[in-house]
DNA sequence: CCGAGGTGTGACTACGTAGTCAGGCTCTGA
DNA sequence: TCAGAGCCTGACTACGTAGTCACACCTCGG
């Protein structure tokens, strides 16, 4: 900068006015400033200007690192809402099933010096719980415990509401209950589709039938799949994503059930490829643009207003998707 | 830093040397130091480490932000392979569709600081070249046009490789030849695939069928497919995908096309779902972590060392995945 | 008993930027 | 013509850390 403005025959302070574009600089000036600064390829120094004010106008997110389809749309989600906003973007996975990941990832973005922090994918740690002293921390879904004093705000990923308009159009379609295929207990995510589950089944009189849990994976649903297919009765299956779901289609094809003739399928995300299965997949979509600008919204006031209460508002609804695969029930 | 030297009655100085675990301390200072840092909450600032050092130890890398599973994947492990090796991880989307898009992106990591850049899925933008003075660029798969003077490094995608292996693999089943759904062209990715494809065809002196293009999602398959069930003599199908290749069966069931019976499909990139679709998909599988490993080896030794050479080394190839899809050809 | 070499320590400084403040200039209205 | 009110400009400084250098002290071999 000192460069520019010897160049530019100003004085350096003139050359951060005119990069910051601030008022009181003569058009003349500005020019020289402007032109020198091409010439020389100037580039002002984020370190240095971090320095001086304290921030580094980046958020950091924590994310579990695995290229599942909805974890990995909220990331990119949250990227350009992010970039909207005038912030850069860090991201620290956490080493799967490592204990304390996430408060360890935590540690790890204010060692950068963050000024805010997402956890796009909460999940229940027990003790572990980030501590951020200062820097605010917004969950998606729901929050991990956190020790008192940390500016935590939550928004939801409406997992209940999802949960429970896919259990619901099971329900509609004639059948006596559904069976649900849960995520890791351990996402809250999971626990949100499964209460959502729980609750149309119980605002229905259904029986409750055992759930069985799965990790996300095909591979965990194919085994669902065909412990299912040995189970007498099932009809209809909520699978909590729609990986597991094409597993469990599998496994009920492989032992000689059709979808949706003899039992019907539902799934959650809506990946791009659901609607071209066979059959194609009846799913939950979520507008993970809108989740990821709304929870920004709500990091980014906070972070700008320390002291202010977070504020409440409304967020993005999940939506049902109707295919083939969640049709009605046998005739008997 | 100032603080927590008066606490523990050493100079500033000795707080740095404990911080950042230099020799010539004493047992005793050292302890005074530490406690005195844990219990005011200590954190070393990183923007003035950074001024004083003029680098951030941070690498930043330009992602389309698509939920692709091959680039997800292979982001997420660049995340790791760059924790591993020390350096915090940036990533910047480039908005779809815009024009100089990539560019723009490392303009936007340059201004954020960072120590190298990655272009995890090169795209060949015609006339906006990327320009990074000083920083080194890593392209996977092939690069972009870049400007002279700029670091640039390549590392492999190994795109042909996969490409050959499937298209080698669907003519030793017996078909006489094989068509291909290319991904856009714009990708280098895409252009390696079909290399591969072109290249296993020329070698067995096959006819090469005219290619169809697509966009990587599994609705662009499915055109494509019904496309090719009304062409006559289709008996095998390269998708440059799995998600493309999906819906290339999905187009051909609709047709009344039985895959593998009547028509053998390959796909690309081996997604969790690939063994669990009904057929399994026989497609090529990544090892997105090597390639990550070795990417970010060869951009971190070019950072330490400018001068030097980009060393050459050998990159993880691709391997295919033999399912039940890409049988052989029908029985005339 | 002395010098050489190593260890432990702190004062001082620079890194590149933006905030503060003071001062010179021009323009306006009396 | 002059005071007052802007506008434009630059000197000075602080931000928090680590590099440089100086120096006191200790140990050891001759």
């Amino acid at each position: 900068m000192r460069e520019v403005a010897r160049l530019a025959r100003v004085s350096q302070k003139t050359v951060s006015r005119v990069v910051n574009g601030e008022p009181h600089v003569s058009d003349q000036a500005r020019d020289r400033v402007l032109r020198a600064a091409r010439e020389l390829g100037f580039r002002p120094n984020t370190a240095a200007r971090a320095l001086l004010q304290g921030r580094f106008r980046r958020i950091g997110v924590v994310s579990l690192g695995t290229a599942l389809y909805g974890p990995a749309s909220l990331l990119f989600a949250l990227e350009r809402a992010a970039s909207a906003a005038g912030y850069s973007f860090s991201v620290v996975t956490t080493l799967n099933g490592r204990p304390a990941g996430i408060a360890e990832a935590v540690e790890s973005l204010l060692n950068q010096g963050v000024d805010g922090i997402v956890l796009s994918e909460p999940i229940d740690e027990g003790e572990a719980a980030p501590l951020a002293p200062g820097v605010p921390i917004l969950g998606f879904g729901r929050m991990p415990a956190v020790t008192p004093g940390t500016r935590a705000l939550v928004t939801g990923a409406d997992g209940v509401g999802g949960g429970l308009a896919a259990t619901r159009h099971l329900l509609s379609q004639g059948h006596t209950t559904v069976w649900h295929v849960a995520g890791p207990g351990r996402w809250w995510a999971a626990r949100d589709r499964m209460e959502g589950w729980r609750k149309a089944l119980q605002e229905a009189g259904a029986p409750e039938p055992e759930c069985i849990e799965g990790d996300w994976s095909p591979s965990s649903g194919y085994e669902a799949g065909l412990r299912l297919a040995r189970t007498p009765g099932v009809t209809a299956v909520f699978a909590a994503n729609d990986d597991m779901a094409i597993g469990v289609m599998r496994g009920l094809a492989e032992a000689g059930l059709a979808v949706p003739e003899q039992v019907s399928v539902v799934g959650y995300d809506d990946i791009p490829a659901a609607a071209y299965l066979s059959p194609p997949l009846t799913t939950v979509s979520q507008d993970f643009d809108a989740m990821a600008a709304h929870g920004l919204d709500l990091l980014v006031h906070q972070m700008e207003n320390p002291e202010a209460p977070a504020p409440i508002r409304g967020e993005p609804p999940a939506r049902l998707v109707v295919r083939r695969s969640g049709g009605p029930p046998p005739r008997p």
